[in-house]
DNA sequence: TATTGAATAAAACGTTTGTTTGAACTACGC
DNA sequence: GCGTAGTTCAAACAAACGTTTTATTCAATA
């Protein structure tokens, strides 16, 4: 027996979501790319947006786990004492590019990353409410391993890893559009996650409000 | 005389484009805002992509003119030693960043930096020819600033200061999303900017590929 | 004033959109 | 085998879309 329908509708609809966007994408186009009945998406997800809210729901709470537990083993791991930066900001980050190196959600986090900034309101409290607990909790964890940041400072820098992370979720061609540098082709992903784990590890650790930085850097290296 | 039939439809665009998106918005809810006739979008820039190529053109010359001014005024301050980090970065931020400041393209800014990450192939080519130039030109003044950063490591450095900037650009409430901070309402964009320049500056300048880091981050702090 | 070209206006164009309808089909319990 | 619930199907729906058409208005020139 081939895959279930609502199963092909959603694989179809990830793929063409994440190529041409949600409002580009017709159902029409879906569902030829499922091979399946025009009518068969407002049977099954009630319309498209239900579509795209179950595609959504699909996907998130596993990385939410999977940001979860590595969050929960570094805790048990440090039990009292702060854990390390670098630590920290892998278990935020590899839950969600390692995705992409699966065939199943490999679409998946092109559409996620674009969804932090799209305007659509519904699609917005959807991302919010399905990741408030997770960075809530990474948070707190950042507050004890950063001490010397505001909160507004801390969350600000949060704000700002969130938004390198979707941006390479986005897989925006940019750095081959700006340069000739074949870079994103080479590396792999590996590298890639390397690279943006120490980017933004070195701006976590940024020496904050004070005019002049008490420990200015090092204590990202302490890890 | 009030404004030509062109500022009018462009203006409303360009609002209306930031808020919901290219695709969602009509052409009828463009010129019921611009109070003009809906042929006139037809007439004045042939149609709804040449409406959108037409805001970008009017925006992006200047921005880019801001960055270029500031980048060699920088170089001929320095003469022949590299720029320091902090001032390379501040010349490409704040031109953007600042922009959403004036009330002429306090919207625009949300449009380009969402339109760095959508999937509209033709606005991408759009963007990356108009950037190309002062990307290129940043990129040899950011491989003086960082020798020690090879030529891949030092365009993936930039692609990540390119994609927060884009974030912070594209007026994502993540922020007020995730948590109950008020931090970006309460925050003058001149402190968003600073903790936005320090969180790239450190993370531009972090160690590079070495295994084990030479001089570590103590580079940045030159500057 | 008459004329000409640019600008605006209202209306309709043909598509495409998401959604709904009602009939046909399928599989399983009785 | 029959009936029933779940699913698929072709067809049509009304609404909205970008664009085009045709006529009208306007301002400036000769």
């Amino acid at each position: 027996m081939p895959l279930k329908t609502k199963t092909v509708i959603m694989n179809a609809a990830e793929e063409l979501f994440a190529a041409a966007g949600y409002n580009a994408t017709s159902l029409r186009a879906i569902t030829q790319a499922a091979d399946v009945n025009l009518a068969a998406v407002n049977y099954h997800f009630g319309g498209k947006q239900g579509l795209l809210e179950a595609i959504y729901n699909r996907r998130i709470a596993p990385m939410n786990t999977a940001r979860i537990d590595s969050l929960e083993t570094l805790e048990k791991t440090w039990l009292s004492s702060p854990v390390p930066l670098e630590d920290l900001v892998k278990s935020f980050i590899k839950p969600a590019l390692s995705m992409s190196r699966n065939e199943d959600g490999k679409h998946f986090v092109t559409l996620l990353g674009r969804s932090y900034m799209e305007p659509n309101p519904i699609l917005q409290e959807q991302v919010r409410s399905m990741f408030s607990e997770v960075s809530e909790r990474f948070a707190t964890s950042f507050a004890r391993t950063l001490p010397y940041l505001s909160r507004d400072e801390l969350y600000c820098r949060m704000h700002f890893m969130v938004g390198v992370l979707a941006y390479c979720m986005s897989g925006a061609d940019l750095m081959r559009m700006i340069a000739s540098s074949q870079f994103l082709d080479n590396a792999s992903s590996e590298t890639l996650i390397n690279n943006l784990v120490d980017f933004v590890c070195n701006g976590m650790a940024a020496s904050g409000s004070n005019e002049e930085s008490i420990e200015p850097s090092g204590i990202v290296s302490i890890a």
